[in-house]
DNA sequence: GCCAACGTTGGC
DNA sequence: GCCAACGTTGGC
């Protein structure tokens, strides 16, 4: 069981559209550092859905559902991939990016220490601290 | 609107 | 293979 962090920009895919649709494929990829975290993600592996843009903030979890295969939207021969996801959790109070800073355990995050990277790792402490802001 | 931090492209 | 120029993401 390994943990994530996936960014969206809401007014492209946010939770709520998660929350409608409840699994989603996680397409559009075109990084090699991102598609390579998206490889490596199991099935039941938990993702924390970020808002970036207006509300940079955590706001709740999605579950790996299929393991990666095939970007339908991208060219076959260049080898991008996209999960399925399955909504999991709306944070009763979002966990936001300065809620995030101002917490010394997580100042590791690679939501901070890199900023651009879209599908990133993070640890089960990390991981825990985040759930419980914001399911609080 | 600006800028930092990358990543990509293309000339050499 | 190097590097300048350019494009993108995302925070401020």
């Amino acid at each position: 069981m390994a943990y994530w962090l996936v960014k969206s920009e809401p007014t492209t895919y946010s939770i709520n559209d998660l929350v409608r649709d409840k699994s989603t494929h996680w397409d559009g990829v075109r990084n090699y550092q991102a598609r390579n975290n998206l490889k490596l993600m199991k099935k039941g592996d938990i993702c924390l859905f970020y808002h970036s843009g207006d509300d940079k903030a955590v706001m709740g979890e999605a579950l790996v559902r299929r393991e990666y295969y095939p970007d339908a939207k991208a060219d076959e021969k260049e080898g991008w991939v996209m999960v399925d996801v399955a909504f999991e959790a709306l944070y009763k109070t979002p966990v936001t990016l300065a809620r995030i800073k101002a917490e010394p355990i997580l100042a590791d995050i690679p939501l901070i220490r890199q900023s651009r990277l879209s599908v990133m790792p993070i640890t089960k402490t990390q991981y825990e601290i985040i759930n419980q802001l914001g399911k609080n």
